[in-house]
DNA sequence: TGACTCACG
DNA sequence: ACGTACGTGAGTCAG
C-alpha cells in the first residue's frame, strides 16, 4: 500500500505564488484552486497512491499543544486572495472524494508526521507532498518527501530520499533536525545558536552526529574555541529549537492508510462547482462528466483532437508545400531537437526525425513557417549547418511587442492570457500529450497574436526587425567572441595578489578581521569602529556604497583602499571568475542575447553579460585585451555617436538641437553655451560637463534634485539649469510634456517603429509610482528608438556581409556599438560597410554618425 | 530570496 | 508634501 499524504497549506501556497491572479468574470480569485488541483493530479500521476489524505493547518485560538508562546506568532497572515480560496479548495477536494484532515491546535506538517509514522510501523509506503522543507526530516526507507517547486510558472518536483538527503547536506534525515537546532530558522522563529549558521551547523553534526553528543562532550570535541564557547553559550536554546523544530508524530487522527482511499467523486456537484468557477479544463482533467452542466457551457467544451505520427518527411513537405504554411513547435534536449510536431488540418503530426532529415522542410523558403522561438530553433539548425528560411510569424517576438512589460512568455501562460480552449488528445504516447496539446492550440494563440500585432500597427516592426533580428542573434551567440583565458587567468592572478595585500591593510587600518565583502560588517567598521560620519543609511543600515564612501575619502585612509579592494574585487569575482567559468571548449565565450527582456527594446545579454565588460577605467579596460580576433583575423567596433540625443532631437522636432547636429557641433558644448548663455568659446570644461550631464538627465526624464546630486551643485542650481535648457530647447521643452498627455491619454508609449510600452502606471494615486511613469514616457521612446535603429542596422550589415561574401561576422551588440570579427584583409572594407549601415539604417532630420575602428583586440579596436 | 553593490549603455 | 534619473545582469551576504 502507498499513502500521498498532502501538506494543503505549503501546496496551496505553492499554486498560490507560483500563477499569476486568475479570478472569475465576477472578481472571484481561482489561481490556487486551479493550481493546487493540477499539482494534486500531477503529483499522482507520478506517483500512483492507493490512498490519498490531504492535511491543512487548523490553528486553535489558544495553544493548548503547541510549544511556547509567541511561536510563529510573527509569520504573516495569508493575503486576501488566498485566503478566500482555501474554503473552496477543501470543498472541491472533498467532491472529488478526497480524505481531508485537520486536528485543532496542530499544523499540517504535524498531520504529515504522524501519518508517516504509521505507514512506517505498519510497513506502508508514504510518499509526503509539500513545498516545505521542514518534511524532510520525516524521509524514512518507507517514507519520501515530493518537495515542489514553481519554476517559469510550471510546476516542478523534487524527490527526496535518505540517499539524496545524504548528498545534498551530507546527514542522515533524522539529523536534519539536529542541524536546524544549531542553525535556527528565522521563518519560523527557531533562534539556534546564535553565531553559527548553515556551513557551520552542517559540520558540526556531520562531524558529531547530534546535539547530544555534542553537549555530553562539549570540552572535549575538536572545535574551534570560538565554536566551542557559542555552542555553550547557546545550549538551552539549542535543546529547545530542536524542540521546536522537530515535527510531532502523535497527532490525534485516523492512522489506518485504509481510511484514505479516494472515494467515488460527486459528478455532479463537481461539475457544477467548477464550471462555476470557470476552470473548464479541471472537469476534463479529472474526468468529469459534462452531463451535469447547462447547455450553454457546452461552447466551451473542448474539442477532441486527431494526433498521428509520422516519420515520411518527404510525403509531409509536398502537403505543407500544398499548403504554403506550417505551424509547428519544437522541443530541445542538449542542443538537438527530441520533438517536433506540425499542425495540419485540424490534426497534429508527430514527426519522427532528425534534423538533417528535416533540413529539406526547413530550407524549403515557400513555406512560411509559424512557431514559438524561432531563435532556439535557428541556434540549433545553424549549429548543423542547416538554414532556416521562410520565417513568418513567432508568437513568442509578438507577444513581447504587444507587451514587453511580461515577465515569461511561457506558451501556456500565452494560451491562458490569450484565452486559447484547451484541447483534448486521442491516443497519444503519454510523454508527448502535452507537446501535442500546445501544438494544437498554437494556430489559435497565432491568430489571436497577429490580429492583435495588425491592430497595434506592429506588424512591420515584427516581420521586418524583430524576426530577421532573431537569427542574427542566434548566428551571433553560435559564433561567440574569441578569448585569450590564459591572459585572463594571470590577470585575475595578480589582482588577487593585490586584492591580498590591500586586504591586510584594510585589518590594520581598522585594527580587526572582517568581511569586507559584508555591507553590514563593513558599515560596522567604518561607522562604528572608526567613527566615521555616516552620510545615508539604507533601510536595513549604514549606506557603504561607492558614492558614500568617495566624501568620505579625505577623513581616513581605509577608505581609500575599501574603494580599491571593492573595484578589484570585482573585476576578479564577476568578471575574472566569472568569464573564465564560461569560456567554451571552442576557446570562445557564447554569450546568451535575450530578445524580449527589456521594456525599451534593447537586447540583453546572459551567461555572461559581455554588455557591462568594464571600460570606464584604465584598470578595468585591460581586461578587454583579452577579447580577440581569431587567427588571422581583426575586431572592427563601430558606435553610434551621441544615438540617443539625435534621436531626441528628431522626434522633438527640436530646431536648435537639430541645428546643433546638422552642423556637426560638440553638442554638450553647445548646450553649455545655451544654458550659461554665453559664446561657445567661453564654455569652460566644467560648463561642459555640467551641461553634459543635463543632456542625460533630459534623455532620463529629470529631476532637479537628482541632477544637483549628480553633479554636486545645489538644487537651486540644477533647477536654473533645467530652465535654462527647457527655455533654449523650447522643442524638447514641448516634446516632454506633450508624451506625458499622449500617455496618459492612450496608456502607452511608442517609438518611431510601433514598439509600445504600456504604462499602467500613470493612472496610479501614488504619487511615486506615477512620477516613475512619467519620467518612463519620457525616456522610452528616445532609448526604444535607439534599440530599433541599431536593430534595423543589425539586420543590414549581417544581410550586406553575406550578400557580397564577406567572411565577416557580426559578434557582439553593446547598445549603441556594434562588434564584427572579419579577416584582416577584410577589415577596411568591413569598417566601411559597418558605418555605412549604421548610418544609413533610418533617415532623420539630423544625421545619425556611427564612427568605426579596427584592433586585434576589443581593447585596441575601441577608438 | 531579497538587498546591496557595481559593471555597462 | 511626497522621493529623488532610464535600461540591464552578476556576485555576495544574510535572514
Amino acid at each position: 500500500m502507498k499513502l500521498l499524504a498532502v501538506d494543503g497549506n505549503s501546496i496551496l501556497n505553492r499554486a498560490f505564488y507560483g500563477i499569476r491572479l486568475l479570478s472569475t468574470k465576477d472578481g472571484r480569485y481561482t489561481n490556487a484552486v486551479y493550481g493546487f488541483l493540477t499539482m494534486l493530479l500531477k503529483i499522482q500521476e507520478d506517483t500512483n497512491p492507493d490512498a490519498v489524505a490531504v492535511a491543512f493547518d487548523l490553528r486553535a485560538p489558544t495553544f493548548r499543544h503547541k510549544k511556547y508562546e509567541g511561536y510563529k506568532a510573527q509569520r504573516k497572515g495569508m493575503p486576501e486572495e488566498l485566503a478566500q480560496q482555501l474554503p473552496v479548495v477543501k470543498e472541491l477536494l472533498t467532491l472529488l472524494g478526497y480524505n481531508l484532515i485537520e486536528c485543532e491546535g496542530y499544523e499540517a506538517d504535524d498531520i504529515l508526521g504522524t501519518l508517516a509514522n504509521a505507514c512506517g510501523d505498519s510497513n506502508n509506503e508514504c510518499v509526503i507532498a509539500t513545498g516545505d522543507r521542514d518534511s524532510l526530516q520525516l524521509i524514512t526507507d518507507k517514507v519520501t518527501v515530493r518537495l515542489a517547486a514553481t519554476k517559469m510558472g510550471r510546476p516542478e518536483a523534487t524527490i527526496y530520499d535518505t540517499q539524496k538527503i545524504l548528498e545534498d547536506y551530507g546527514v542522515t534525515p533524522i539529523q536534519l533536525i539536529d542541524i536546524k537546532a544549531i542553525q535556527g530558522d528565522s521563518s519560523d522563529n527557531i533562534p539556534g545558536v546564535p553565531g553559527i549558521g548553515e556551513k557551520g551547523a552542517k559540520e558540526l553534526i556531520g562531524k558529531f552526529g547530534n546535539i547530544d553528543y555534542i553537549y555530553e562532550n562539549i570540552d572535549t570535541i575538536d572545535v574551534k574555541d570560538g565554536i566551542r564557547k557559542k555552542l555553550i553559550e547557546g545550549k538551552d536554546s539549542a535543546y529547545l529549537s530542536r524542540f521546536l523544530g522537530e515535527i510531532c508524530k502523535t497527532v490525534p487522527i485516523e492512522t489506518n492508510i485504509q481510511a484514505y482511499h479516494i472515494k467515488p467523486l460527486e459528478n455532479d456537484k463537481a461539475a457544477r462547482m467548477m464550471a462555476d468557477l470557470e476552470l473548464f479544463s479541471l472537469i476534463d482533467k479529472f474526468n468529469i462528466d459534462r452531463n451535469a452542466l447547462p447547455t450553454e457551457s457546452e461552447a466551451e467544451e473542448t474539442k477532441e483532437l486527431e494526433v498521428s505520427v509520422c516519420s515520411d518527411v518527404n510525403s509531409l513537405i509536398s502537403k505543407l508545400e500544398k499548403a504554403g504554411q506550417a505551424v509547428f513547435l519544437v522541443e530541445y534536449e542538449d542542443g538537438q531537437i527530441k520533438k517536433f510536431a506540425v499542425y495540419f488540418y485540424n490534426s497534429v503530426v508527430l514527426v519522427n526525425c532528425s534534423e538533417i532529415e528535416l533540413k529539406a522542410f526547413f530550407e524549403n523558403e515557400k513555406i512560411l513557417k509559424q512557431t514559438h522561438d524561432f531563435k532556439t530553433l535557428i541556434r540549433v539548425l545553424d549549429a548543423k549547418g542547416i538554414e532556416l528560411k521562410g520565417t513568418d510569424f513567432d508568437t513568442l517576438l509578438a507577444a513581447y511587442l504587444i507587451n514587453p512589460s511580461a515577465s515569461d512568455y511561457n506558451i501556456q501562460r500565452l494560451f491562458e492570457e490569450y484565452a486559447v480552449p484547451a484541447v483534448k488528445t486521442n491516443n497519444t504516447p503519454d510523454d508527448s500529450q502535452e507537446f501535442a496539446q500546445n501544438s494544437a492550440r498554437l494556430p489559435m494563440l497565432i491568430q489571436k497574436l497577429a490580429a492583435k500585432t495588425e491592430l497595434n500597427e506592429q506588424t512591420k516592426l515584427l516581420k521586418e526587425i524583430e524576426l530577421p533580428l532573431s537569427g542574427v542573434l542566434a548566428r551571433m551567440e553560435n559564433i561567440g567572441f574569441q578569448v585569450n583565458a590564459q591572459g585572463i587567468k594571470e590577470y585575475g592572478d595578480k589582482l588577487q595578489e593585490s586584492l591580498e595585500v590591500i586586504e591586510q591593510q584594510i585589518y590594520n587600518e581598522v585594527g580587526y578581521i572582517f568581511n569586507i565583502n559584508s555591507p553590514k560588517q563593513l558599515g560596522m567598521a567604518l561607522f562604528e569602529k572608526l567613527n566615521l560620519p555616516c552620510g545615508k543609511k539604507t533601510k536595513t543600515g549604514y549606506s557603504t556604497s561607492a558614492e558614500v564612501l568617495e566624501e568620505l575619502s579625505d577623513i581616513h585612509p581605509v577608505v581609500a583602499d575599501i574603494l580599491n579592494y571593492r573595484a578589484m574585487s570585482k573585476l576578479k569575482s564577476t568578471f575574472c571568475d566569472g568569464l573564465l567559468k564560461v569560456v567554451a571548449k571552442d576557446g570562445r565565450i557564447h554569450s546568451n542575447f535575450n530578445q524580449t527582456e527589456t521594456r525599451t527594446g534593447r537586447i540583453s545579454s546572459t551567461e555572461p553579460n559581455l554588455q557591462n565588460i568594464p571600460v570606464r577605467t584604465e584598470m578595468g579596460k585591460e581586461l578587454r585585451r583579452f577579447f580577440c580576433a581569431k587567427e588571422g583575423c581583426m575586431l572592427i567596433d563601430a558606435d553610434y555617436s551621441q544615438i540617443e540625443l539625435r534621436v531626441l532631437a528628431h522626434i522633438a522636432n527640436d530646431e536648435n538641437m537639430i541645428e546643433a547636429f546638422k552642423t556637426n557641433q560638440d553638442i554638450h558644448a553647445t548646450t553649455a553655451s545655451q544654458v550659461f548663455n554665453m559664446p561657445p568659446t567661453m564654455v569652460t570644461p566644467i560648463m561642459r560637463s555640467r551641461a553634459k550631464a543635463v543632456n542625460f538627465g533630459i534623455v532620463y526624464g529629470i529631476g532637479a534634485f537628482s541632477l544637483a546630486k549628480d553633479i554636486g551643485v545645489s538644487r537651486k542650481q540644477a533647477d536654473s539649469y533645467i530652465k535654462a535648457y527647457l527655455a533654449n530647447y523650447h522643442g524638447i521643452n514641448a516634446y516632454m510634456n506633450d508624451i506625458v498627455k499622449k500617455a496618459k491619454e492612450q496608456g502607452y508609449v511608442e517609438t518611431m517603429f510601433g514598439r509600445r510600452r504600456n504604462l499602467p502606471e500613470l493612472a496610479s494615486s501614488n504619487f511615486q509610482l506615477r512620477s516613475f511613469g512619467e519620467r518612463v514616457a519620457r525616456n522610452m521612446p528616445i532609448q526604444g528608438t535607439a534599440a530599433d535603429i541599431i536593430k534595423i542596422a543589425m539586420v543590414r550589415v549581417e544581410k550586406r556581409l553575406k550578400e557580397e561574401g564577406f567572411a565577416a561576422r557580426l559578434i557582439l551588440q553593446v547598445h549603441d556599438e556594434l562588434i564584427v570579427e572579419a579577416p584582416a584583409f577584410e577589415a577596411m572594407k568591413v569598417a566601411m560597410i559597418l558605418q555605412e549601415e549604421m548610418e544609413k539604417a533610418v533617415t532623420m532630420k539630423v544625421p545619425i554618425v556611427a564612427e568605426a575602428s579596427i584592433g586585434a583586440t576589443w581593447y585596441d579596436a575601441k577608438s
